[in-house]
DNA sequence: GACTCCAGTTACCGCAAGTAACAGTTTAGT
DNA sequence: ACTAAACTGTTACTTGCGGTAACTGGAGTC
């Protein structure tokens, strides 16, 4: 029972449970959110409780998943987020990047984002925006670092920055997955519309005619 | 089989119907979004089967559900973004109806942003977004509309009120959802952080100290 | 060789969606 | 008045999923 005995054992378990999760992909990816602990197990070549004795329940599991996701999406914002270029190239680019992670996996974007809950009806009150999906949370919560920690806000710049973190990951996941569903326009012209809104193209536009304009 | 005698029972369903939904909004209230359709025909009085006579399955009835709340806040939206009053005042009136609607009935809020889908996984392919909160996209293209009529954009005006109309209501759900979990500051603050990044100060902000900022 | 772990299995429980088949009651037709 | 339809409601069932208990076989350890 010395430490080299633990490491394997520990390591055995680990890359069991890469094989478990990529084998969760593989299924979630194909049958989509509502994918089942059985077929999960089947597609692994194994039984439920395997699973559950790694994960402890679906939940775990999925959350497990969205985390690997969660991650690599992050790594690519974070990329774009902090390239050597002026404000309005970054946040284009930033907005490209997410888009064109959503536009090659849109299976993945959608269990990320839409999880399918599933939470028994037992449970406590209602924990509002904790069974939401994190995903977003996270995204809110990093842009608004790197926002309070490169912009100029003056006071009260925390609280902006997050306000700002959050809404303007909502555009973005907003935006995308209306264009994901629709395509109305090119994924170049969505992240030009998008940073014009962003720098506020809205407030400077003229009314239409007939009274005070939106 | 005239049609007074038509209308008699068309009359007494539609009343039947209002009453079961009244239950089930009810029930959804006190339970969450996981609500089972036993609790909703015992809180209505009766048995399943007719609930299923009346919406078909759990999904028709969610839908019919999330439509009455829908059609309120979009009530509630369309007056202040109506209002005589010009543009920033107008956003701040729509930002704020929004949020002081969702801080008075989160259960509700939560039960139409987040409603636990429940697909069979044998359905078809990856509709992306269909299955996704109706409520946003109908916020999204009622703004979209308003944006295009009202505000002067020059060519390609109608994609981008629309790109615009589903981004705003994206902000305004990420932030709200947020803003709902952790209250970090009063809901006027938070309209007014909002709107002011509608308003480009994120553009207009300076540098920090140490390269080009975000 | 007996002992202990561990991966893995089968077989089950509870619960919720959805359905079939049956029963009471009003309404229409002759 | 008597039957036939149509509507409302019920009980009792099937199916399928999440989750668990209890057993089984094989690896290493004393």
């Amino acid at each position: 029972m010395d430490t080299t005995q633990r490491t394997d054992q520990q390591r055995s378990a680990d890359r069991r449970r890469r094989e478990l999760l990529e084998a969760a992909d593989r299924v979630v990816l194909r049958d989509g959110p509502g994918a089942s602990m059985n077929a999960i197990a089947a597609e692994a070549g194994i039984t439920k409780p395997i699973l559950y004795r790694h994960f402890g329940d679906k939940g775990g599991l999925y959350a497990a998943l969205a985390k690997r996701h969660t991650d690599a999406l992050l790594e690519a914002l974070r990329a774009a987020l902090d390239a050597p270029a002026e404000r309005r190239e970054r946040v284009e680019a930033t907005l490209d990047t997410y888009l064109a992670a959503i536009e090659a996996r849109p299976q993945v974007y959608r269990f990320l984002m839409h999880p399918a809950e599933g939470g028994q009806p037992g449970d406590a009150g209602f924990d509002v925006g904790k069974a939401s999906a994190p995903v977003l949370r996270r995204m809110g919560e990093e842009l608004a670092e790197v926002i309070e920690e490169r912009v100029d806000l003056g006071p009260g710049s925390q609280q902006l920055a997050r306000v700002w973190g959050h809404g303007i990951v909502g555009m973005m996941h907003a935006a995308g997955d209306w264009w994901l569903g629709e395509r109305p326009c090119t994924r170049a012209e969505l992240v030009r519309s998008l940073a014009d809104l962003l720098w506020g193209r809205l407030a400077a536009a003229g009314d239409r005619v007939g009274g005070p304009g939106f």
